[in-house]
DNA sequence: CTGAAAGCGCTTACAG
DNA sequence: CTGAAAGCGCTTACAG
């Protein structure tokens, strides 16, 4: 019952001198495994594995940190992320940390905190110890943030930001794309009066979204009434308000074409409070693809943004940079591939339904 | 453009060595301020303070947790927590940890490797290198997982779990009585017809819901038909089929209590596509308080866990321990405190309405 | 109240 | 292919 109150962990059991002399080498040797760097000879691996089998050795992060100039830590700097991103993305950097032999910090960044002090959180940073960062949106277009990150000069990557043409390591998925697919799934099911819900302002998603929207109506020659493009901050609250005011129109849309999942889980709450049937009476299609899709009813038709995908991909990124120093400027963007989840929020408009 | 592509980090800038010269002491008392243990002379501690803040120092927690054989690391151990919890938990325990000065690391554990092959997991949670571990639902109730974690001898706290009578560290709810709140509540609008919807078998709070709910029956003296006690498994699916089938019964309920919120999201679900009308025809009431609470329509009454101060409060725990080397059991377990929250989903019966 | 010494468990040069 | 030495930046005893 007690057994656990005791402190065990005051140093460390097996260090890496008894694995030396347990197998009969130097340290050295015994680190020279351990790293997989240097080449030796086999017989010799062969000992030194055996010896850490043996003792059940295990290295100490910290030592190896501070004797190589690394902590093996990598931070996740994230604000306000939305529903089940965090749980995405953490599953998916925490499977490549694993391998990679990396850990996660995660620290959440006060905003309002940023904006008053940037400088101060450069010290931040430094104070945490990771040999990197991965800013997640939309701290990853946050201006102040990122030229402060520079200024310390700790590899970072940046998440699903706007700014393409910069050469920080980046891992994105092309919004604009995605939101003309989308856009042209919904004219193919026979929608023409189609409105779409802009994003918060602050993040360059928004934009771009609206672009791919625009660029895919423009392709099939449809006109855009201004009266629909409703703007929204990618809340749920904003898209029941955008949904109010859309339905409220005149000659009110077929389909809404909500820029992210929270505001059409929104939008399916404002058509449920004026007794829409749905997907009958408007058809709704979302973005991101979280796990929201599949809790509102009816489920989303979405675009599945590859979260954990982009996470691995961020640390492995990172990793490389650590390792080599330096990370060619081909290889610094990352554009990762979106997919159209058809699920029952869309269909064709009542008026052509056979 | 190419600044952040040059390793900043090689080796840390400011030591504590330049610190004592700049302030004319030795290592030995700068470190005494900067860990606030030791008695310093007032106005040598300001000249230290001063030389710090010249000189912008920050310690290097590697060297420190290498000297003083800790990482000031807190394992976050967690599987495929519900909406919102992680974000709410995180945020929590991230302002604790700056507080005190540590940092979490997060680690997925896979249930499945975990069950194949237990001891394993005590390797894993050594190699991680923290000093303590903080452990959520429902890893916090796998019994596997605990003995394992009780035999390496690392600090642990458990969260919402239901072995009240263990000696570990815990901060937990009163599910229980939580249930039996709620219940009341659903009495006190008028509803005779209640019905509820179990959580998975796996974890304890399932049965102390349940049994809360029993009490306040019984104590209004209410029967309960037994087809009123659908089983579930706190998904989002499992409330929909258990509305289902609870809205198919020859005499249905006017009130349906899902032991989650999620099951309550999808109870809600269930009910719209019927086309009843809520709250009116059907009451539904709900458990946790997450995020989807105010993300469905009408948004959910329920039972607000307060998960940002479990999360603090762990940590604290945690931290506590560390530094004493013990909690005294009195200490060692803290029930936090629910509240109903009211929103739209509870109202009376339509027959009772005025 | 303050300091000189030793050491935490590794890795980085530097030899051979 | 392998090893002896020095050192990473702190803290823990031990003195005074």
């Amino acid at each position: 019952m007690e057994e656990n109150s005791k402190r065990g962990n005051k140093r460390q059991g097996v260090t890496i001198k008894e694995v030396a002399e347990r197998a009969g080498v130097s340290q050295m040797t015994v680190s020279r495994v351990l790293n997989k760097k240097a080449v030796v000879k086999a017989s010799t691996r062969e000992k030194v594995e055996a010896a850490i089998a043996e003792l059940n050795y295990r290295p100490n992060m910290l030592a190896r940190g501070l004797a190589g100039g690394k902590s093996f830590l990598i931070g996740f700097l994230y604000h306000n992320p939305s529903y089940g991103y965090l749980n995405e993305f953490l599953n998916g950097a925490l499977d490549e940390c694993r391998e990679l032999g990396h850990h996660l910090v995660v620290e959440a960044i006060d905003v309002a905190a940023l904006e008053s002090e940037p400088s101060r959180y450069a010290e931040l940073v430094r104070r945490i110890g990771v040999d990197g960062l991965i800013v997640n949106p939309p701290l990853s277009d946050n201006h102040e943030l990122i030229t402060a990150l520079r200024q310390i000069g700790l590899p970072f990557v940046r998440i699903a930001h706007g700014d393409l043409s910069c050469a920080d390591l980046s891992v994105v998925i092309n919004d604009a794309d995605a939101a003309k697919i989308m856009t042209l799934h919904l004219i193919a099911q026979g929608h023409r009066r189609i409105a779409f819900i802009l994003g918060a302002r602050n993040q360059t998603s928004s934009a771009m979204r609206l672009a791919g929207f625009k660029a895919a109506m423009a392709r099939r020659k449809l006109h855009i009434d201004r009266n629909y493009i409703a703007s929204g901050d990618y809340t749920f609250q904003s898209g029941v308000e955008a949904a109010r005011q859309l339905l409220s129109l005149a000659e009110p849309p077929t389909a809404i074409f909500a820029s992210n999942d929270e505001m059409a889980a929104g939008v399916i709450a404002a058509a449920h409070q004026r007794g829409l049937r749905l997907p009958d009476e408007l058809s709704v299609a979302g973005f991101d693809d979280t796990a929201l899709a599949e809790v509102v009813c009816p489920r989303l038709t979405t675009i599945r943004q590859p979260v954990a995908d982009m996470a691995r991909k961020s640390v492995s990124l990172l990793t490389d940079c650590l390792i080599h120093g330096e990370v060619e400027l081909a290889e610094r963007l990352h554009i990762l591939d979106v997919a159209l989840i058809e699920r029952e929020s869309v269909a064709p408009p009542s008026g052509i339904r056979d």
